[in-house]
DNA sequence: GGTTTCAGTAAACAGTTGTGCGCCGAACGC
DNA sequence: GCGTTCGGCGCACAACTGTTTACTGAAACC
């Protein structure tokens, strides 16, 4: 935020390598996890030699952290998007996962990359998706407060509801892009399911009460 | 389950050293993930030779696939035992979340392993994980079926039920995991927005319809 | 136009890795 | 008791790893 790149042709070439370094480690990891792809296995990807590296990150980790900000922030903006939307909880949730197919469909090694490393073997790297995806539910949260069924709602149960959508996003992603690979249940399945567990979810909140009782059946 | 072991002294030995690998193995999957892992690591923290390892697996890949059936075998029994358990949904709901909470309490290692390895680097020991948390999945819809809320339940609809069971249950037992390693929210947070989801779900199933429409508000 | 900056290089470093080979020696079947 | 089985060992192999060093040459600055 502080220093915008200058335009010198020298700092564009720089950046040129940088996002090819980014793209390249990126693409390794649709076949193994961060911990595993070598610095020297990027840099022979993208050509330069293994030394050159350091001039961009201090750590394959330090280029993982940064890949994170850079996934989850395009799904950031088309999920709030997607939720904002004012209509019917139908047509919401066939708009929402829609969005999410689509989203995989387009961008499908950014969501593997979450998905994998979110419990990966990179501490670094797990902490800054932990942190994101927390940010990011806590927003869902609050856009989720301004619906008229949310009158009454307790901040923890508000913060509950934020995070289930956040956690079922992220599955319904990952069941997408194993479809995309044939490596599950097809696409239409998985929107299926997706959608019915929108509505259970959907269902649940409209009959919610915030103290604990349940109500007597 | 042919071959049930032999009880000559050597078998048991055998046997021995096959559970120090397997051990080992999930000892080291605690710090990196299974893909980063070297034959010699754990040959090494076994204190056999490298070679040695090949009378016991093919590969790393292999010994992660048998460390799957014995990680999600014994989850199976403890939350199968959790679920048919008669009682009304708040009791049951407090004992589910117990449950899980003992069983991350009593074996991190192995929820640690399924859920590092359920996206993770390696192909085999992914799609083995898979294939048991959909048979887990199965299972807990049947068991669900009988409830008396689930009449008039479409079989798919059950099934979705129970993916959103086993999935909340791997989403809650790697949130207490990582509370009992101060990564995220204490264990008492943890457990309520668990018992809050749960609720959430039950609340959904309570007021199902299995047509497609939702009811008018 | 001379000087400085700096992305990328080549080479060397000491480790590490997986895997194949032949051999041992103790427990085994008979 | 004897011949066989077989878990484990030592060693060698070629290939690979991350990191440091001193360097080059073109773009940037003034």
């Amino acid at each position: 935020m502080s220093s915008s790149t200058p335009h010198t042709q020298r700092d564009l070439q720089k950046a040129r390598t940088r996002r090819a370094l980014l793209d390249a480690g990126l693409a390794l990891l649709e076949e193994q996890s961060l911990s595993s792809i070598g610095l020297r296995e990027i840099t022979r990807a993208v050509g330069i030699s293994p030394a050159a590296f350091y001039r961009h990150f201090r750590d394959v980790a330090d280029l993982g952290v940064t890949l994170v900000e850079e996934s989850l922030g395009s799904l950031h903006t088309v999920i709030r998007a997607g939720l904002t939307e004012r209509s019917d909880d139908g047509e919401r949730i066939d708009h929402l996962v829609g969005a999410i197919a689509r989203f995989v469909r387009e961008h499908p090694e950014h969501i593997r990359f979450v998905v994998r490393e979110r419990h990966g073997g990179v501490a670094a790297v797990r902490t800054a998706i932990g942190a994101q995806l927390d940010r990011f539910a806590q927003e869902v949260a609050e856009v989720l407060a301004r619906d008229e069924v949310s009158r009454g709602w307790s901040p923890e149960d508000l913060r509950m509801l934020g995070e289930t959508y956040v956690d079922h996003m992220v599955m319904t992603a990952s069941a997408f892009l194993e479809a995309a690979q044939g490596e599950g249940p097809p696409e239409h399945v998985v929107a299926g399911t997706a959608r019915r567990q929108l509505r259970l979810i959907s269902l649940g909140r409209r009959h919610w009460t915030s103290d604990r009782a349940l109500p007597a059946s």
